[in-house]
DNA sequence: CGTCTATTTGAATGTACTCAAAAGCGGTGG
DNA sequence: CCACCGCTTTTGAGTACATTCAAATAGACG
């Protein structure tokens, strides 16, 4: 199912079908079971990665012990920690199958190759990455004026599908909750 | 002073000194008074700028009229509403100055015809974008997990230049809490 | 010196957490 | 078919964190 990454190079930025196909034959498809790790904290991370199948958390352990959920990534999504990634040092950073997964890899000395090769590339994750900062500046403001309550309202609004997936434990954590207090938030807005 | 200007772009990515000069000469000095903006919410961010002296405070209003701060822009930081001005749609975000300042703008055509004839600029923005990804994601992190005594420690430390220009209003605008709170949070750290 | 703004303080209230225990809910094996 | 296990979710009581509103103080500046 290379067709999805396909789809996804081509609706950030024009690439020619020929640096389309050039750039898609670095990826590597990987097979990631449930509960097992893409990144742990403390190692580089050497590779990033295009969800084909499946379903992924990234998240932060803090000294107490507690998960702080970055973002969850399924299909059509990508995995990688940025600062490791691109400056090849140690993860803070948990990448862990929450299903059955299937991934396409790209190794850090491939992507280097790509960019040199094809420079169009640079545009390409420059686009992605101004994107991906938008949804970020947005839920930090959501986050720095909204109520738990209204941060879970707009959550399954805005993710449906994804929250369906999800056990509230996780939901919790990325809504910077406990999950009892998550808990009691549901009942209170199930009795509408 | 164009030079601080040139240090910051060579910062990032390796461009030739043609380059380098030639995308300055795109960019056009404008002075802001204190309390007057860059930008306003409703309007379209039809420039970006670099600060070379000065203070400026990036917010969004909600509805219950409170301000959240997305960042402040000293000397040799960038002024930008992304999304607004990459998609020119109007803008969620004020960019106001705290002080007296002088900037460098750059319109969208020029940016775009930058783009064009200088390809390398696609890797500076990408690789700007992902140092600036990177300290929002850390900045979510800890809004996340600590608590605002913490956050606030973090803060100083972190900034100590730019916390002794800003008022604590605006520093609790940051943080996500109220000026009082904050201020009861100094009492209680300064009794050490 | 007076005025304007920023900061501090206090009391009452609301929001969210911790800890402990109970209840629900799939599976799996007997 | 049901009894048990492990895991998730719910519930409640007590506590901690943070807000609101109102008023008092303190600074800055013309």
């Amino acid at each position: 199912m290379t067709d999805l990454l396909k789809q996804n190079l081509t609706r950030h930025a024009a690439l020619t079908p020929e640096e389309i196909e050039q750039f898609h034959l670095l990826f590597e498809p990987r097979f990631v079971k449930k509960k097992s790790f893409f990144l742990r904290a403390g190692a580089v991370c050497d590779s990033e990665a295009f969800v084909v199948q499946g379903l992924f958390k990234v998240y932060h352990v803090d000294a107490h012990g507690f998960e702080q959920v970055l973002y969850f990534a399924m299909e059509d999504w990508w995995l990688t920690d940025i600062d490791s990634f691109v400056n090849q040092r140690p993860s803070e950073l948990f990448i862990e199958a929450l299903e059955d997964s299937e991934i396409l890899t790209i190794s850090k000395p491939s992507k280097d190759l790509a960019y040199q090769r094809i420079p169009a590339l640079n545009k390409l994750y420059r686009v992605m990455t101004e994107k991906t900062h938008v949804a970020l500046q947005r839920r930090m403001l959501a986050n720095l004026s909204k109520t738990a309550d209204q941060r879970y309202v707009d959550f399954i609004e805005k993710y449906p599908r994804l929250a369906q997936r999800l056990s509230n434990v996780q939901v919790a954590a990325y809504l910077g909750i406990s999950h009892e207090f998550l808990s009691k938030i549901r009942k209170k807005i199930s009795r509408h």
